[in-house]
DNA sequence: GTATCATTTGAGTGATCGCTCAAGAAAAAC
DNA sequence: GTTTTTCTTGAGCGATCACTCAAATGATAC
């Protein structure tokens, strides 16, 4: 999965992926099926890891919108420490992959179950009383996906982490203001 | 430049220029050096154009501000009418092309390149009184700029048109509240 | 120990990659 | 018309691509 993220589908060759699972070509093809079939295994293990991710920090945060905030946060030190690269996969993928290919719809379907699951979030907050009930947790959901989209992109340029930070505190920021800017008669909450 | 635009670097071959250049392959290689030179030739012709664009666009607004947001509600029709890709060509360069390269810092150049001439912008709206005095036009560049390749992204996906019109507007709109939450003491102005 | 099954191996497949260069065609100079 | 110069051509270079398969190796059954 490594290789992949990194390196991107098409860049990443066969020498690569048996010097990285260390196996020879035969093996590879009777595991996997080809180099296609094991990088859509990658992209699936990728967002089960992303899914995971947001839900455990949505289990430990005091709220869902503050767990939102957190997760923008989080994206201000993304240096590759960690995580082998800043950049999303699945969007890298996405720029990559030509249209009309199933592995494209792969990418797109991923991409949609994580915009559903920012979706269920914000829904949650919604009746949690952080949002306005006339909130739309679809539509907030996609803003915030282009929100984590730019940022990640961003960090790919590796400029002043300084400057990484205010950027990822100026959109969580952005976050925040949803739940304090209630409609008339409407209190925002103050979760503890 | 469509054709790297909508295929990317690695994954245009010679086959393909020669077909969309109708020439031979030692007519391309006298007329430039190599794939890469070809390469940040269409680089540095599309970064040319993206500045023209904007540059277009804020000569023609009623105010800087308004021309940034004019110029993010337009990202919302950005269907393969007229443009090859509705993805950036330089974020799409970004994240194929590997580190440590010399592309790679063309590529970075032409990102920073944008980032100024929005900063521009901002810096000129500020002058005018659009935005507080204390604004950062840098900061907002930065962060319009991350708007942008959010969009951009989402535009790939192809998704409902009306959701792509609102998630712009949405934007938009956040570039616009920058103008109206003035400081105490300072009021916004109201562009003719 | 021997036979049976499962797995791994790596040389080799044809295709394509970016790229070169001697030879030919076209244009310019005279 | 002839020579000189400029540009174009396309066969072909070595390297690499994703991928295959007969043979070697390892594990299991008896």
């Amino acid at each position: 999965m490594t290789l992949f993220w990194v390196k991107g589908y098409q860049a990443t060759s066969l020498k690569d992926l048996e010097d990285a699972l260390k196996m020879r070509p035969g093996s590879i093809y009777a595991a996997f099926q080809s180099k296609e079939a094991l990088f859509r295994a990658t992209l699936d293990r990728y967002s089960h890891r992303m899914a995971d991710e947001l839900g455990q920090l949505l289990a430990t945060a005091r709220s869902p919108l503050a767990a939102l905030q957190a997760h923008l946060e989080g994206l201000a030190e993304l240096d590759p420490c960690d995580r082998p690269s800043t950049a999303c996969m699945l969007v890298k993928s996405l720029l990559e992959i030509p249209r009309d290919t199933e592995l494209r719809k792969v990418v797109l379907d991923h991409l949609t179950q994580v915009e559903d699951q920012l979706a269920t979030v914000f829904e949650r907050a919604r009746d949690l009383g952080e949002l306005p009930p006339d909130a739309d947790p679809a539509r907030l959901a996609q803003r915030i996906q282009t929100y984590i989209f730019g940022l990640k992109i961003q960090a790919q340029r590796r400029t002043d982490p300084a400057r990484m930070q205010m950027l990822c505190s100026d959109l969580a920021e952005e976050i925040g203001r949803l739940g304090q800017a209630a409609p008339a008669g409407q209190t925002a909450p103050r979760p503890a």
